[in-house]
DNA sequence: AACGATGGTTGCATAATAAAACCTTGTAGT
DNA sequence: ACTACAAGGTTTTATTATGCAACCATCGTT
């Protein structure tokens, strides 16, 4: 492929899809979701060819999405900037996505809880601003003040 | 690359990323969400090779995210299925993160709105059973009963 | 000083994507 | 009925990204 960069679309889902729409990138970050933090490890838990992964390594740093640090041992650790822990609404919905159309066979692979109670978060969902859970056909998109004229011909919502 | 498809990582992310992890199919189902619905729309809207169209589309027609039908027309149209529309949190999680860290110049690129009140929905956010907005350290991952043995190893967070 | 482990880099083979030409069907006009 | 044109693809060939294996540099340990 030529680019897998969509920065000219200007579109926010392109622009993030420029950063981590990469084949590897979600999955290295849910990895450093769930405590592995070394080149090692995530090689060994994905299977990924050691040149990808460091390139992607690299460029996740280099987003700010990952900051890479000398651990105790010596040895290189990756950690989730602010940037990265923030992608955690984008990585459960997909999560959750999975879950319901995408089941393993004997329930849900993983169950989320808010650390203090223990108890399972919500499935994430779209909230209209008094608090309700919409429905994708009850969400509309308009135009913002950032909106390129460039894309002014596209029809927006149905 | 050798396969784009997680299978067999049993982890609902990976599952979902099987599916919609192609460099342009999130963009094809934005374009979809936006009110596009034709071939020659998606073509021109995205700059997409139409070899690379063609099998997306067919991709996910077969996976039941779109389905193809014929218009009034006489075109072909493809729409939105349940399935589809349920991938509406992560395009919405994927869109208020770039809107956060990847910022038009003059403002949101787009404003997405309750359709009965017209007033902006809620940003994306994980929330626990009560309703409370949680950050992402709050969160932790425990083993489902559709957890499988191989992956019995990776620490669940931190 | 020798050795193994970690964390990479380099070079080559292979698979996916892009670009452009071509094909097929349906519709419209005459 | 015949021509023309557009939509919606498919095919062929070139380019780019990924995978694989071998290699290298650094650090800590013996």
């Amino acid at each position: 492929m030529k680019n897998s960069n969509f920065d000219y679309m200007n579109c926010s889902l392109a622009q993030t899809l420029s950063v981590i729409g990469e084949h590897w990138s979600l999955l290295i970050i849910r990895d450093v979701f769930m405590g592995l933090r070394r080149f090692s490890e995530f090689q060994k838990d994905l299977g990924i060819a050691k040149n990808i992964l460091s390139e992607r390594l690299k460029r996740l740093v280099a987003e700010g999405i990952l900051e890479k640090t000398k651990g105790e041992a010596g040895f290189s650790e990756y950690r989730l900037t602010e940037k990265g822990l923030a992608l955690q609404p984008v990585l459960l919905s997909m999560t959750h996505w999975g879950d319901q159309y995408k089941p393993a066979k004997k329930g849900k692979r993983l169950v989320f809880v808010d650390r203090a109670s223990g108890k399972p978060i919500q499935r994430m969902a779209v909230r209209s601003h008094d608090g309700r859970k919409l429905h994708a056909k009850e969400v509309k998109a308009k135009r913002g003040s950032g909106y390129a004229s460039e894309r002014l011909d596209v029809p927006l919502a149905e």
